[in-house]
DNA sequence: CCCGTCCCGCAAACCGGTTTAGTGAGCGCC
DNA sequence: GGCGCTCACTAAACCGGTTTGCGGGACGGG
């Protein structure tokens, strides 16, 4: 196959110079229109486009985004959140031509593909998502000189811009429409707690208790996972005095307890409600449908991108804050049962 | 913050020429073993790596490879393929500190993506998913010069090597299962027959059940969605004469038909059998568990991205076949009831 | 002692763009 | 008519690596 043409073969294919075939390309001025058709047309005809390794080099910009995904395997494909995510930000990045590095790692690799990331200039930032307690990618990524979205609440950032989502508003209103169905056993299966986002869930889980004057239920970890969300429920339905609803951390332990519930003989939600989060397609169509939390997790990516994006131009970028997350009532929550 | 070192400043504080520091990093020969290493702990010291869009400029070799996805978002959240052939992928690149851009878009978009990550040089080589009925990326690619690997059966490669996981023994195994269970009315709830993957999956049914001297019980779309597999599942159970089987063309659909089943009264496996496929995690701890098949789609990526590899190298590859897909059956699946 | 080899290492060119620092032509103005 | 300006364009340097071609020193053999 033929050489791809260079910028020097339309140069002389338009018979101008190098610098006029940059200089047409990228809309500065100083080139006579009509110079600058008739290049464009060369490049047209020759089917050139600027290479982006030479781009990338003069401009010192990557034209790329990084995004490291540090769970286990298992647990990303879990939930739809990243593939939304990820074509959110490809929205933001595509009309500039730029693309996104996906790196999926395990947690304990995960501090080198960062440094590998900020070595290589192969990135111009990243997007921190799925953000835990102490965690050292902010102050990694400040050391690395790698600029960095924090891709959650603004208390997560540690001095960088973050893109919050607010899951929060959801789980209280979940509670308080359990509390108002009567409900006083109202138990959580929480996330991994080293994510902020699970401890946040939990929290909200547990302050909504507080201001509507209930104790807080059991707690049990879920980790997220249908395995865990199964056999914490199997767990809490055993209680002597087994909760009346259960709030998950998401949907997917919220399906897979909405199925012990059935197998342990307990009607949902004559005699357990069930509450998950994340909207997952599946859960319009469980049985009883599971009430979820739905949040726009395309508009979340695109926003992140976009931050990013003032980031590195340089701007002063405050704190972005999304619509918060939903309360989508369904099925599976109905009155409490009479004791 | 300091602008990060290059080779030059490598060069001059190991004492050598900046070609001594490129051969002593690459392993070439003609560097001494005692400046070799004086050259890669003055690199240490500085913090040294060479910068990829450089070295991508002057190797005319991106270090990347590319993955574009054209299903709608929700569509790709619900399966987890794709986070583990991603993370498979991964293992591949990483040892050389390659990476995976990745582009989820539209199919009305997709084929300009990959025009575009061809006149832009952003990727080495692109890996083919989900290939349709008459797909237009093999003559794409080829036509774009653009390295690209079929991740599919070698009948859908058009001249270009393929990576294939053969999905159709587990289907076969189902099947076979099902009738010596008893059953005559097996139906299957298909995914989109443009993928030649769906298609190859409603094949197999469908030949299993002539070679078993069954007649083909109903199709229904079910689109690979849980929306789909409910609404076909309520059509098949409101037939005069229901299956007593379904065989779905995954797990969403699978699930989403046992709720169906369940919400209508109709027993599981007693009455109906379901069978679906993927492993999804979840399908364990449906109620019952979901019969299924399980296929390596973390080790189907990393052979996928060597095999590329190797097609870069400008070896001729055969196409590479991986063991196939494994039928697991659970309790959803029984005996025929009696008449 | 001289010459041919081998081993090391370097200068310079190259990859394909962008950008800086001019150059020359044309024009208006006094 | 000469000066200064603007406009359109270009030569050359630069980004940060890799690679080609060559030179100098040590060593061994005749």
């Amino acid at each position: 196959m033929a050489r791809r043409p260079t910028i020097a073969d339309v140069a002389r294919h338009a018979g101008v110079s190098r610098t006029s075939v940059s200089f047409a390309l990228n809309d500065r001025p100083g080139i006579a229109e009509e110079t600058k058709e008739r290049i464009l047309a060369a490049a047209a005809e020759l089917g050139w486009t600027p290479s982006r390794p030479a781009r990338a080099l003069s401009l010192g910009k990557a034209g790329a985004f990084g995004l490291v995904l540090a769970r286990d395997p298992d647990q990303i494909g879990a939930d739809l959140f990243f593939p939304a995510f990820i074509a959110g930000v490809e929205v933001a990045l595509g009309e500039r031509g730029d693309g996104l590095m996906v790196h999926l790692t395990t947690p304990e690799r995960e501090e080198s593909v960062y440094e590998r990331l900020a070595a290589d200039r192969r990135v111009d930032g990243v997007l921190l998502t799925d953000l835990r307690h102490e965690d050292p990618r902010p102050a990694l990524t400040h050391r690395l000189g790698l600029p960095a979205v924090v891709v959650g609440q603004s208390e997560w950032s540690d001095g960088l811009t973050s893109v919050g989502l607010d899951d929060r508003p959801a789980y209280v209103a979940a509670v308080r429409r359990l509390a108002e169905l009567g409900h006083r056993r109202i138990a959580h299966v929480e996330g991994p707690q080293e994510f902020r986002h699970a401890h946040r869930r939990r929290s909200a889980w547990e302050e909504t208790l507080g201001d509507l004057g209930l104790p807080p239920g059991p707690v049990l970890p879920g980790g997220f996972t249908a395995e865990g969300g199964a056999r914490a429920t199997r767990e809490l339905l055993s209680l002597a005095e087994p909760p009346t609803a259960i709030v998950y951390g998401n949907d997917l332990a919220a399906t897979a307890g909405l199925s012990v519930a059935q197998e342990l003989g307990v009607p949902v939600p004559e005699r357990l409600s069930v509450v998950g989060y994340d909207d997952n397609p599946l859960t319009r169509y469980t049985h009883p449908p599971l009430s979820s939390a739905r949040a726009d997790a395309r508009g979340w990516g695109e926003a992140a991108a976009q931050a990013l994006d003032r980031v590195l131009a340089g701007e002063e970028v405050a704190h972005v804050v999304l619509p918060p997350a939903e309360f989508i009532p369904r099925a599976s929550i109905g009155p409490a049962p009479r004791p």
